[in-house]
DNA sequence: TTAGGGTTAG
């Protein structure tokens, strides 16, 4: 760079200035590659390496006029219409990224299609199907898409990656058999980019993006390939395959391919859904060995402040949020779902304000995040001001998301018939979560009648959701109405449908041991369930009677059997005590809701042992000690 | 020299 003349290159080396505005461009900085075309040396004309540069820094700027100054000096020229390929591929992608369309469209037309060669003609629709792309305008896309096979282009992969991720769901396998019958699928950046296309139609495109990549010749799988695949399935609560995918990359399978920041946000992702909190450490000591830039990726940092956030370490999560050079509005989510989940609403309140002050307008996820803080800490007088003010404050219109916080809130808070008066006012139907969380509701304040309501809505949605049967049959037993807990039952058995059975595991050693209800499976069952029922002895001692029917029934059926009804939590909890140090925290994933009883077990044995128990269930953090729990009893 | 693939939060 030091060699370049600092001024314009004379008639003789036109060149040297010339290619600088073409490297200024490259490396984006536009004003500079501009400034230097503006002040170069007009003769000898027509500088046409330095031209479709110029144009593309225009478009960057959003200069729409300096586009159409390069553009009547390119015709003025002579360039025009396909004499110069690149200088009219950089007009035909600048119009539309500019949204200049007709524009792009007339310069296509003026085209001459007999004589001009094929691939400028590619390229030329190339540019414009990219354009409308990247401008978010599906239709054009495929517009002119349809435009470029009437005028017998052909297309080929570049054209591909454009429509593809343009097409509606229904016809991504529609283009995706285009491509194949074209012998272009195979082709790795098509098939990467059918993969990641794949990905974002749910569970079942997660299965379709997997088909795309195990077909792939192994040998033409690359680090995007890996990324892609692993993404699709952490961005569909398959955190198990993601890490399975992980694990095969690394290995012989991946043919020697390193992870990069992008994998790694993937794995975190999973990390944290499922809890497997030895993996996400493992990933942040490769990236605090291995990336030392990692601060400048805001997607790693925030992966890696979610995964703390969700794994029980909120201090480190709020360190690595406090340590990040740059924040999104994703860093502040992150951060506030955390706290909200640890029972923290007032955190995650001042947070969200503390967000929202310094100029970042919260978006629907962030909402999410915050009302879901709110209704955990029963703080409904916030809940409400934030979810009515949304949409005059932040031009936020509620989504069926906000909804089910706001009936969780409200319902949790007892106010049952508010509750129920919002799910009417919607003005689009409701969905299993809200009439869930209004079932919910129910089962905490024993109401039947609304209950029987909501189970009515939940059946037709979500007929094979299984735990809501069991919540409206709980909600039965708890009310004394027996013949409904049979109607339910029955109900669950023609369906066929069954209880998800409870587990909860602890991480000791880098080992995973996981407990399901009454399983006796782990090495040191003998040791584990002797400790759990001489705890019960000593919480109904310090207890003196039982808080709940749920309570006495369990002791009922463990007078029976003495060996059942262990809900796992007790048996990870237990198998901490035994294997800890005395001044550790046991940290416990579990996969449903905790039971009132284990509750009370927790708190009181946290009491006497001396020891903090952080328990994970499928909605939030509880954090044992001392005799009480971080939830205040609200959960 | 032109067009172009994978990334986070609920």
């Amino acid at each position: 760079m030091a060699t370049e003349p600092s001024t314009p290159g004379g008639a003789d080396s036109p060149e040297p200035w010339s290619a600088r505005v073409r490297t200024l461009t490259r490396l984006g900085r536009h004003r500079e590659a501009l400034a230097l075309l503006r002040h170069g040396n007009p003769s000898p004309p027509p500088h046409a390496v330095a031209l479709p540069s110029a144009v593309i820094s225009c478009a960057a700027l959003s200069l729409s006029s300096g586009v159409s100054q390069i553009h009547a000096l390119a015709a003025k020229r002579g360039l025009l219409p396909a004499a110069d390929a690149y200088l009219l591929s950089a007009l035909l992608t600048s119009y539309s990224r500019l949204g200049r369309l007709p524009l792009a469209h007339q310069l296509l037309d003026e085209m001459p299609l007999e004589s001009t060669p094929h691939t400028t003609l590619r390229t030329a629709f190339n540019s414009v199907i990219s354009g409308c792309a990247l401008h978010a305008l599906p239709a054009a896309c495929f517009a002119v898409f349809r435009r470029m096979r009437a005028a017998s282009v052909g297309f080929d992969a570049v054209t591909l990656l454009a429509l593809v991720p343009a097409a509606p769901p229904r016809v991504v396998p529609q283009v995706h058999a285009l491509a194949a019958r074209a012998g272009l699928a195979a082709e790795t950046s098509v098939a990467n980019c059918l993969i990641s296309t794949y990905a974002r139609g749910g569970v079942g495109g997660a299965a379709l993006a997997r088909r795309v990549f195990d077909e792939m010749p192994p040998a033409s799988r690359d680090l995007v390939s890996w990324n892609a695949v692993l993404s699709a399935h952490a961005q569909n609560g398959l955190g198990v395959d993601a890490l399975e995918l992980y694990r095969r990359m690394r290995g012989p399978d991946g043919g020697g391919v390193e992870p990069d920041a992008v994998t790694l946000v993937g794995v975190l992702s999973s990390c944290a859904h499922l809890g497997a909190r030895s993996v996400g450490f493992e990933v942040e000591r490769y990236v605090l060995d291995r990336l030392p830039g990692f601060r400048a990726n805001v997607h790693l940092c925030n992966a890696l402040i979610n995964f703390h956030a969700r794994c029980g370490s909120l201090p480190r999560a709020q360190q690595l949020f406090d340590e990040m050079p740059r924040r999104s509005i994703v860093s502040w989510t992150a951060l506030i779902t955390g706290y909200g989940m640890h029972g923290h609403g007032d955190v995650a309140v001042s947070l969200f304000e503390r967000m929202v002050s310094e100029g970042i307008r919260p978006d629907n996820v962030a909402m999410v995040g915050l009302l879901s803080a709110c209704s955990h800490s029963g703080m409904y007088d916030e809940g409400r001001k934030y979810f009515s003010t949304m949409e005059s404050a932040y031009k936020l219109r509620p989504t069926l998301e906000h909804y089910a916080c706001m009936v969780d809130l409200l319902g949790r808070a007892g106010r049952l018939r508010e509750a129920r008066e919002l799910i009417s006012s919607m003005t689009m139907p409701a969905d299993g979560a809200i009439w869930g969380a209004l079932l919910g509701a129910c089962k905490i304040h024993k109401n039947v009648e609304v209950g029987e309501e909501a189970f009515k809505h939940i059946v037709e949605l979500e007929p094979s959701n299984a735990g809501y049967y069991v919540l409206m049959s709980n909600i039965y037993t708890d009310t004394g109405q027996l013949e409904g807990v049979a109607r339910v039952r029955a109900m669950m058995r023609d369906r066929g449908l069954k209880k998800e059975p409870g587990c909860s595991y602890v991480e000791h050693k880098g080992q995973v041991h996981l407990f399901m209800a009454d399983d006796h499976s782990h090495p040191q069952a003998k040791r584990i369930y002797k400790l759990v029922i001489k705890l019960e002895q000593m919480v109904k001692e310090k207890l003196g009677v039982m808080e709940s029917k749920a309570a006495q029934r369990c002791a009922e059926k463990a007078a029976a059997q003495p060996l059942i009804g262990f809900h796992s939590e007790k048996l990870a909890v237990a198998f901490g005590l035994l294997n800890t140090e005395a001044s550790s925290e046991i940290v416990v994933i579990k996969n449903l809701r905790v039971c009132g009883d284990c509750h009370s077990f927790l708190k009181a044995v946290s009491g006497f042992t001396n020891r903090a128990f952080l328990v994970r269930d499928a909605s939030r953090f509880h954090r044992f000690e001392g005799g009480v729990c971080s939830c205040k009893d609200y959960w």
